[in-house]
DNA sequence: TGAATATATGTTAATTTATTCATATAAAAT
DNA sequence: ATTTTATATGAATAAATTAACATATATTCA
């Protein structure tokens, strides 16, 4: 049960749950994830490491980049199976999401120091 | 997305875990709540309440008793019927079910100011 | 009616969790 | 080599959650 609770906490988060459910539908590189959810790139990678914790994701590496991916081994999970059935990607992450694959940010993406950096604040 | 980030969120919590893996086999009395897990009356009462807010659970009444039970909606959720299959019951709680049910506990179950009642500091 | 019982609720204290900011690391580019 | 970029991590704070205790409510029973 020890497991599960894991996993229900780290789906406990707002945050969390929309970065899961995007990586359910499509692999992705941080600055992806913080360009398409427009937070902060330390809470992005705060909120990856529970996920990964959890055993609900995982990565591999690209160079300077890092690919986030839900952990296939997860994927037979009958809870797993049913959350992706039920639970849509909230809109405007769709849309976002959309945006950011057609304009290759990947290709370009600046976090935080960067010229397309987010801060805090910018989102008030 | 709201309503099933809410439902993790009920589901995150160890108490409130076990007590609705019990409900979703057996419906039960609070009374029997406190009797199988071993845990105060009022923190029983305070986690049936986020449970029935996620519309985990339901209840009628039955008299001053109360009985609780998986709630019958969300049996056919997708998501609900993995954790069904998923989970087990930790085998304490459900040794301690059976001996409940067993000893009919219901027709006598005294809560902290009973004979039969739980107080934190019995359990230290 | 008054006492006992089953359950719920309000309040506070303790604990946990989330967010931000600053900084570290490591790879890539110059 | 130095700078830039992508990501991670640590520490501090803010916010939310949990548990405990005391007490309230409502029902039953004498």
């Amino acid at each position: 049960m020890e497991h599960y609770l894991k996993i229900f906490k780290a789906l406990a988060d707002e945050t969390r749950l929309r970065i899961y459910l995007l990586l359910l539908k499509q692999e992705l590189y941080v600055c992806e994830i913080v360009n398409i959810l427009k937070i902060e790139q330390s809470r992005v990678s705060h909120c990856l490491r529970i996920l990964k914790e959890a055993h609900l994701v995982t990565y591999r590496k690209e160079g300077t980049w890092i690919v986030y991916s839900a952990n296939p081994k997860m994927s037979h999970n009958k809870i797993i199976e049913g959350l992706k059935k039920e639970i849509p990607i909230p809109s405007q992450d769709l849309i976002n999401l959309h945006k950011c694959l057609k304009e290759k940010i990947r290709m370009k993406c600046k976090t935080k120091t960067g010229s397309m950096g987010y801060k805090a604040d910018e989102f008030a």
